[in-house]
DNA sequence: AGCTAAGCGGATGGGGTCGTCCATTTACGT
DNA sequence: ACGTAAATGGACGACCCCATCCGCTTAGCT
């Protein structure tokens, strides 16, 4: 993932700055955030930025890989939890917060990555362990049944939705939009529902690429 | 609102021109399509957008004036209902169809518009019929009590994360997201919540606005 | 038909971002 | 201490978008 080995000392120290700047940056502004301003804060060059990473994407996707990393994390707690449903509910409340708190992460969950490799494959062993923690909580009949996994995706964007700004009413709104939407996923008194959206890319993605 | 009375007749007819091809444009491309873009589609030069419409603001204001009254008889339609709690779904049901179909309107819901005012006096006299129709929903008894207003925008806000793309994915998306709300808004069954988002004006619009 | 003001559109300047080039500086092995 | 290759950063050209200016065209009245 990192051959950053080979690197002078200053050039491997340059390059954390360069991740904690572009992190900042992206957390506040959002994805689009000028490749200038992220130098400007790190107090490089911006030949330097672009010499480390050749494109906006794979900036994004080193600085996404760890908080990515720590959505499976989320999951695997969920995973580890004896209540099936407690750990549902948590790691989607945990992942939802996350989104809220960092707008650079939100639009990272709604773009596509053409080719990204670490960052899928992380990606899809999250889903893979949430499927698990999903068949989980149905086998303990806390879960509906027609619970689909493009539910999840469902309910990311439409957090993403409400997760515009950074103020305490996005957090506070998420929070409530969360708990309607649990309270919907509950087993007991559920009722019919219009078909899931199928688990294509454009539904996934908007038609959204990073340019 | 329309002062196109002393406009001599080509002009006229261009304007209308503008205002098709400026429906088209925000409908695919969103709020932030080119001007020139949409100058060119209506077959104009840019100055006479420029001179019909001095802003971008003026046009948006313009063209989604009809869309938002459209959003307006559809609350006035639910009030005629005489079952308030269906009157109440497919208002909701309606106005976010429409949000899915059009990526514009769904911008032009997150975005401030600083001195708009038609824009606003029509968005307010919607908005009052609403609390109308929740007012009568909880009444008789099928909605949940503490529904607040600003669940309305959240839910509007969310769908708008939804309802990113035009596809017929989104629409599906749309219309299960919008079913598991309605099935939480129910009396019936409702469990405590987190407190609503506080309806300020940076929740409403986010920290977004025209530029 | 002819006049005039309204209307038109291309060209243009100003601002902003992207991504590269190259002369200069700096780390590090000897 | 010194030489070399790695690393740096500011300047630059290309592109895109906004918004205005100005010389030309045309509708509509008499």
């Amino acid at each position: 993932m990192e051959p950053a080995q080979a690197l002078r000392a200053d050039a491997r120290h340059n390059r954390v700055r360069i991740l904690e700047a572009a992190r900042e940056a992206f957390a506040t502004r959002g994805l689009d955030v000028p490749m200038a301003a992220i130098a400007r804060r790190a107090g490089i060059g911006v030949a330097t930025l672009y010499r480390r990473f050749p494109s906006r994407e794979s900036l994004i996707t080193e600085v996404f890989g760890d908080e990515l990393a720590t959505c499976a994390s989320v999951v695997d707690e969920a995973l580890a939890d004896p209540d099936p449903w407690r750990g549902f509910c948590s790691a989607i409340e945990k992942v939802c917060t996350m989104q809220v708190a960092d707008r650079g992460f939100t639009d990272a969950f709604l773009t596509a990555f053409p080719d990204a490799i670490d960052y899928e494959r992380t990606r899809v062993r999250a889903e893979q362990g949430f499927a698990e923690v999903t068949r989980r909580a149905k086998a303990a009949g806390r879960l509906r049944a027609d619970f689909d996994l493009a539910d999840l995706t469902l309910l990311l964007k439409a957090n993403c939705g409400v997760a515009t700004g950074t103020s305490e009413a996005a957090a506070a709104g998420s929070r409530r939009l969360v708990a309607y939407l649990l309270q919907s996923f509950r087993a007991e008194h559920a009722e019919p529902l219009p078909p899931a959206p199928p688990l294509t890319l454009d539904f996934l993605y908007g038609s959204a690429t990073v340019r």
